[in-house]
DNA sequence: AATATAAACGGACAATTGTCCGTTAGTCAA
DNA sequence: TTGACTAACGGACAATTGTCCGTTTATATT
């Protein structure tokens, strides 16, 4: 297999034949057109299948699972996503600073794509658990606040005994998205509430002035 | 048989029915024992209810899901970590440092059971993905925390900014199943390393002297 | 254009979850 | 003890996910 350029979403290994890129833009379209009618949760891939008017083969070829379609549709929002993020977090200015602007940012992530992300929390059960960090977007995030956090050792804003990896990864999880929707949805918090409780987190990783 | 209704699984509301409480049995015993024989996550639901010689219908009656049903089984597990908790953390001294060894007792909770708090989490998707915290087991672990944080306030160990409630939240949420089962199984990050971020995560909540 | 071949297609099928409803049997009061 | 009331029972059934495999078709080659 030739090696493909580390392109930022693993698929299209090759080059997708022509009826199967027809295919996965008829299911994309029907996916569109279900969710924004019914909402995710309440439309089938049968359904999706039927009203792409593709067999359930070809569905499940083009997308391993919901979740998989879900991220497909998600894609856009995902490069924007990472663009800005990737660009605004390569700025000047302190690092922890920029960090909390990027917590901003995914929280607003988050409030603009609940429900696709909840599908794709969703289907991320079972032996697929792992699924859920284990993809080249988390992995994006996790890149990204783990070189803020080295940065902000390096230039003694940080503790240098501070874990950067843990610390990645409980920040990104205080952000998921079924924690989220608790919070938002569950207990009536402001996201401005969440993200300034996070912020002050971050805060507390500073070098104590003497 | 140990007391019921003071776990994950909702509280019976009379008296049960002896048949009932035989088929409680069980279920529990041939869940036990399938469990064990081949894991939780390569059981179903009416594979138990075989083995158990007991209906679709009834299984479904007494436990509503394979969730609850691994939330029995966590039953007397649950019963003896809030115990210990409660009681640890009712102790006298210093708030804060009550509450990072909650962190450290809540990690070998995971450590002893992630298969079935695995199973749980995975019945809690779609319309139920609420449900993994709002129950009777996380909400009793939340106020322990918010408990401990606002003592931490009064004490002035703790900034009187902060939020307890959403840290509170953040903090349990850095510990739940998947993400611990992410770090120690796909990462390879010790249980040492994983508390001792957390910890550190706490340690800056401190009010810093001047 | 004809042909070979590998990818893609479609829909039947298997597995699992969860619900429904007619039947059975504990429990309590007379 | 008897009888009635109602919770509990059991298994068929519906819905959904995901797989398998025989058939079709796009594309590269001659």
């Amino acid at each position: 297999m030739p090696e493909r350029g580390a392109g930022v979403s693993e698929a299209i290994p090759k080059r997708e034949r022509s009826d199967a890129a027809r295919s996965r833009g008829k299911v994309m379209d029907a996916a569109r057109r279900l969710f924004d009618e019914r909402g995710v949760d309440a439309v089938s891939m049968h359904e999706i299948g039927r009203e792409a008017g593709v067999g359930q083969g070809t569905l499940y070829r083009r997308f391993e699972h919901k979740g998989a379609l879900c991220s497909a549709l998600l894609g856009e929002k995902i490069e924007d996503f990472q663009e800005e993020s990737r660009r605004r977090v390569g700025s000047r200015g302190a690092a922890l600073g920029r960090l909390k602007w990027f917590l901003g940012r995914l929280a607003k992530f988050n409030e603009e794509n609940g429900a696709l992300l909840g599908a794709v929390r969703d289907s991320a059960v079972g032996g697929r658990r792992i699924e859920m960090h284990r993809n080249p977007f988390y992995e994006g995030l996790r890149e990204l606040v783990i070189e803020l956090l080295e940065e902000a050792k390096e230039t003694r804003d940080m503790r240098a005994d501070m874990d950067s990896e843990c610390l990645a990864d409980t920040l990104l999880d205080a952000l998921n998205i079924d924690l989220y929707v608790y919070q938002r949805q569950e207990l009536g918090m402001e996201r401005e509430r969440i993200v300034g409780a996070l912020r002050s987190v971050v805060e507390g990783f500073r070098t104590t002035e003497p």
